[in-house]
DNA sequence: TAAATATTTCAATTTATATTGAAAGTTCAA
DNA sequence: TTGAACTTTCAATATAAATTGAAATATTTA
């Protein structure tokens, strides 16, 4: 296979995969043809390789630069705007859990942790249902949440080494 | 906050939260009024609860069977199918972490395999970063993957107490 | 400052996804 | 069998999300 054919599956297959993560497709792509990139590219640049609008490059070029997947690069003596993507994947995995840990887990911890705490009896069924099911789910968040602490935290090798270890 | 109003809540943030997750807001509305409802419902308790129609409950509540999420329950006497979920949180994450893993995780993994070994000239910084990209990201979806299957098959008290002793 | 170049915005449109509801299919008791 | 109770299907419709592209805004350089 040629490089040409491949980048292009492989940007296929990105875009696919987020939109599975509730990542819109154009984004994960863009953030694709950017991170098998050896070089920053400009919007243009994008535009044509992906074929897609001006103004769908520039706001998901933005969204990607908030999740903090993206830089802009400046090049000196250049009008344009470059822009380049993390390639370290344990760079770009803990920038996503740190960002969507923020956005929705730690809402959901905060929300369950009110609806815990509901009026009524105790020896009502469904009462008891509900709050053990929210505890349930509490708990299990909260571990989960200090799970991905550690990990936004690690270092790449430390951290899957012993990880690895741990598990042989 | 009463019983009714806190399920609410959940239900809806719930179904929020899934939107984020790929799933869609009715499924996840469902599952979480089945995993917060004390007794098994029926198609008819659905429809009333969440205000939606026959046909859309029909097919989400399909969709999460063969999530394994939720059990058709037929109780002796009874015309009716009954439905229940899966009460217990590290139970139902095992069952989406395998099925995710397996629908998607897998095929990305063996798409990344075929394109490591493109054709090209390694000098070409274009290749030598392509080809980059793609080997490190297989090598952390391995690890992942393996991190999975530890997961999938551990019992929730030793793995999480084990992990927990591990970061302390 | 003007005008050339580049970026951002956003209403209109297209595309994708979810939902409805009525008809068809199934099951089962009488 | 029959028909009432229940489940499934799926074309039509409604809703939501992504995309376009041209106009507005901003930035640079001559």
């Amino acid at each position: 296979m040629k490089l040409t054919e491949a980048k292009l599956q492989f940007i296929a297959s990105w875009g696919a995969f987020g939109t599975h993560w509730g990542i819109n497709r154009t984004m994960a792509q863009i953030h694709a043809l950017l991170m098998v990139s050896a070089d920053p590219l400009t919007q243009d640049d994008i535009m044509e390789e992906l074929n897609i609008s001006r103004g769908n490059v520039n706001m998901n070029i933005r969204e990607l630069i908030t999740w903090g997947l993206v830089d802009r690069i400046l090049l000196s003596g250049e009008r344009k705007e470059y822009f380049s993507a993390e390639k370290d994947i344990w760079k770009v995995a803990t920038q996503i859990i740190k960002e969507r840990k923020k956005r929705e887990l730690d809402p959901m911890l905060k929300l369950l942790g009110t609806l815990e705490n509901i009026e009524g009896d105790k020896r009502d069924k469904n009462v008891k249902q509900f709050v053990e099911t929210i505890a349930g789910i509490r708990k299990f968040g909260k571990q989960a949440d200090q799970m991905l602490d550690v990990m936004i935290k690690a270092e790449e090798s430390w951290f899957l080494a012993g990880m690895m270890k741990m598990f042989k």
